[in-house]
DNA sequence: CGGTATTTTGAGTATCGTCAAGGCCAGTGG
DNA sequence: CCACTGGCCTTGACGATACTCAAAATACCG
């Protein structure tokens, strides 16, 4: 039962370079290589936990490839998980405080750890550093309130299409979670069924069932339980209450390119 | 049915001064003086949009008094609030972009406005107000996902149980919302039925029915729809899933010291 | 006092939570 | 190679809770 027990068993630390992180662009160079400066890579396994609630971590995180879950555990030893953390995300109080949320690996991460004090030198010191933080944390708002908006609906299947349309829109690009070929769209959950009905505020049977009821549906083929295929995304986006067709058109003109080109390399 | 219809009719609008807005403290007074040479006051009537959907506002806004919900219409009609404004916060994008939530006064209230240009530019110029916005916005972000904790509850009543911790801890001292008399802990409850049904996604009979559940099991007593008696606040919490006892005993605290105070002046 | 909006209550249906059982898969050891 | 084991996912049955529609009760306001 205790397979994937939480342990803070030290991860693997190396050097790292952040010319590649999206979040961090616009930067310029100086700035760049000062941060490298603090910086150092860790990975972590499955279940590890990177940041436990109620700590001051004595460092901000940037996630470099794989995947976190943000969560609290409620007095009744029940977990709430309030987003996920991919690639590009940064983590812990940018200022001070202790953390309000466990950070946990929800499979194999590496991330990259900025000592606290030389960071908040550096932002006292950069106008666009601190810009930059502002602008993510906006955006994250902005995110959070969105999924507020999935999470409050009655029914589980569709917080699941709600969770389906984010992994096609935001992490779109992220980690191999969303595949394109020969005219088929499928998508990679990055997380276990547990995790998903943690994050969709519900049980293990109604995650489930709800993905039974997308497949009856005819929105989705679960293939295996971590790889289904989307077979109307239009649909998708319709029950998710998302009217923003753009999007859709937009993914699908995607697969249509990526398909040609498929067509075309035969 | 259309008594509190949203219209865009022009507001009262006035001069305003910002001494008392708490958001704004520790930023000095020449800053505060240019703050308000770009500020205006304006008052909004219940139903009033404040700021629509999709809309870039050209002004930053600030709540002083009375209460504004922030909230997505979806697809269907269904209108979802993913968060209440009050006296001392701040809304309208600070960078950028458009809103993807609308801004409407939920009672009578009074805002004030900063043009966007004037402010941006006053923004970059002082390290002091970024660092406050991104304060704010760290503090609103961890309060987002505090919500969501909240929102993911299977029963109503623990939701709104939730909601009611949220009233006595973050609402505190806020326009009324908590009174204190001879023993006895009154709320406020400053929306509508139907508002709080957005708010805890849900319908207004199953908020009606969670009243009724709560006041059966003795923790509260509903004197009028917008008038509630606490009668045990610790079950209150226990039932939010808030083991925060502390700031159950501090808010009791108080509440003996006012009664204390209440009795000596009999 | 009357009229309207709001809130509450009631009855029937749908969905979810819970508990229990079964199935699938990978890893292990014989 | 096969059986066994443990973890994870799925399915089924039943009680609990919420949604829907309708109607009654209450509060609000002129």
């Amino acid at each position: 039962m205790l397979s994937k027990e939480n342990s803070l068993t030290s991860p693997t630390v190396e050097r790292c370079g952040l010319s590649d992180v999206s979040a961090l662009h616009g930067l310029g160079g100086p700035l760049l290589t000062e941060l490298e400066s603090i910086c150092t890579k860790a990975t972590f396994q499955p279940g590890q936990i990177v940041l436990a609630e109620g700590m001051a971590p004595d460092y901000i995180g940037c996630v470099r490839q794989g995947i976190l879950r943000m969560q609290k555990t409620l007095y009744d030893g029940r977990q709430q998980i309030v987003g996920l953390l991919v690639e590009g995300d940064m983590f812990g109080h940018v200022i001070e405080g202790p953390a309000s949320f466990a950070i946990e690996a929800a499979g194999e991460t590496s991330i990259c750890m900025f000592k606290r004090k030389p960071f908040e030198a550096l932002l006292n010191r950069s106008l666009k550093l601190e810009r930059l933080l502002l602008l993510n944390t906006l955006n994250e708002l902005d995110r959070a309130r969105d999924w507020m908006v999935i999470l409050t609906n009655y029914k589980t299947s569709v917080r699941l299409a709600g969770f389906l349309v984010v992994l096609c829109t935001r992490y779109f690009g992220v980690d191999h979670i969303m595949q394109v070929g020969s005219g088929r769209l499928e998508l990679n959950i990055p997380i276990t069924r547990v995790d998903l009905a943690h994050l969709l505020g519900t049980r293990v049977e109604s995650i489930s069932r709800a993905f039974g009821a997308l497949t009856k549906k005819g929105v989705i083929e679960v293939k295996t339980p971590y790889l289904i295929e989307i077979l109307d995304i239009e649909k998708l986006f319709e029950m998710a209450g998302n009217e923003d067709l753009e999007s859709v058109k937009a993914l699908m003109q995607w697969c249509q390119t990526d398909e040609n080109q498929s067509l075309q390399g035969q």
